[in-house]
DNA sequence: CAAGGGGGTGACGAAGCTGTGACCGCCGAG
DNA sequence: CTCGGCGGTCACAGCTTCGTCACCCCCTTG
């Protein structure tokens, strides 16, 4: 079943909403207030969100950032403002359709249909816990490093950084997917974050620091793992 | 260089998006018709393809079903019908966004921006990933180069040439395509980039550069990628 | 209130990348 | 044969990017 999160302070469309959707057999949860959306968006991993830009709480925009921070779940935005600024920076932020009010029911569900089948085609990478090298072991389950039998402490910066570069093995993550995945920033003059906390992952996991054996730079293009 | 396919028959619009698309340094095709659009969707592989339903020769949603039967390249409708009937047939049909005529130009980009930023992340070719020759083995998602068991080390400009070399097997690139994909200029006065830059690549892969047998030279024209 | 950790910022030397021009060899035309 | 066009090779300078460090702010904790 696709679980639907539905951002939007307005009760009596949500209620809308999720009867529609309901019907069509997608699982609805609903947040009045951009905190609560992020909460559930942790808690639940929907397949989709559809966001209302004026809430109560917090700036749309940044409740897009805040969300493409931590996943890649197709963000719809549904607003009442037709700007276009306001829709580039929307977009531009991370969202992935935006739908100006009033909207019709059948238009809203089959943009929602198209988010849902763009994720469908990419098929998940089967995902294994545990990865090791010579070096150091990484679980990704317990999210927990090991290196020389010793515990290492990672970050909340760290480990995300490393997740990616992890799960990915052998592959090249550019600049940009990093700096998206974990800053949730598109921005290419962002550089720094990666230099300096990739430093800070080398220092605690390569054995000589300066001539990494496992985070590898590409110059120009970004980081790989190598397993 | 992104690619972007126009597929629109009124020659005023085409022009005015050309301009504001290669202001912003996409490489922009047209078509002013659906037959024309599915050849040039073919030949020229495009990043992205933005579509208006009203074509002379076709119906488009005719247009979008014949496309999705052959690739997933991201397909923006354009189109003067508002009704939600004719976004949910376009949207169903496989297109990715619909957007309404008329359209301010900083939406219709940041659209644009949406979409390409979705398949940025999600490499698409799975089948033909790996490119192997006797002397070096290609890998077009870890976006890696072996040669004699050790891994060679390329520069994005080197890989970028080499990548449309090699997705292009036996068939011969022009100068002119690989200057305009690689550093976006048209002039043809600029073949000594690809001069030196072709050299640096044979020294990393041929095993003797100077009698290349893979990255071959077509005299006056381009080059060739012998598999 | 102080201490400490996490994370962003700016500076700086080092390393890497890229355009440029000089030079050479090849080859066909005159 | 000479010449000119084309392509390959090389060294170098300028720029960009990288790693590192010191420093700051902010938040949490006690």
């Amino acid at each position: 079943m696709t679980r639907v999160l539905v951002v939007e302070d307005d009760p009596q469309l949500v209620r809308a909403l999720v009867i529609n959707m309901q019907a069509r057999r997608y699982g609805v949860d609903a947040a009045p207030d951009g905190a609560t959306a992020l909460r559930l968006a942790a808690a639940r991993q929907p397949d989709v969100v559809m966001l209302d830009l004026g809430l109560p709480d917090m700036d749309g925009v940044d409740v897009i950032r805040a969300l493409r921070g931590r996943t890649r779940v197709p963000i719809l935005v549904l607003s009442a403002r037709q700007a276009s600024e306001e829709k580039a920076a929307a977009l531009d932020a991370g969202a992935d359709d935006y739908i100006t009010k009033p909207f019709s029911m059948d238009e809203l569900l089959a943009r929602l249909r198209a988010a849902v089948r763009r994720t469908e085609d990419v098929p998940l990478v089967p995902g294994t816990t545990l990865v090791e090298t010579d070096g150091f072991t990484i679980d990704l389950l317990a999210r927990k490093a090991v290196r020389a039998g010793r515990d290492v402490r990672l970050t909340p910066t760290e480990w995300h950084l490393l997740e990616i570069l992890v799960t990915n093995p052998g592959r090249l993550v550019t600049q940009q997917h990093l700096l998206r995945e974990v800053w949730g920033v598109s921005q290419r003059d962002r550089t720094n974050y990666l230099r300096v906390h990739m430093a800070q992952l080398r220092r605690k996991l390569e054995a000589d620091p300066s001539h990494p054996r496992y985070l590898i730079t590409e110059p120009g293009t970004g980081y790989r793992f190598e397993g």
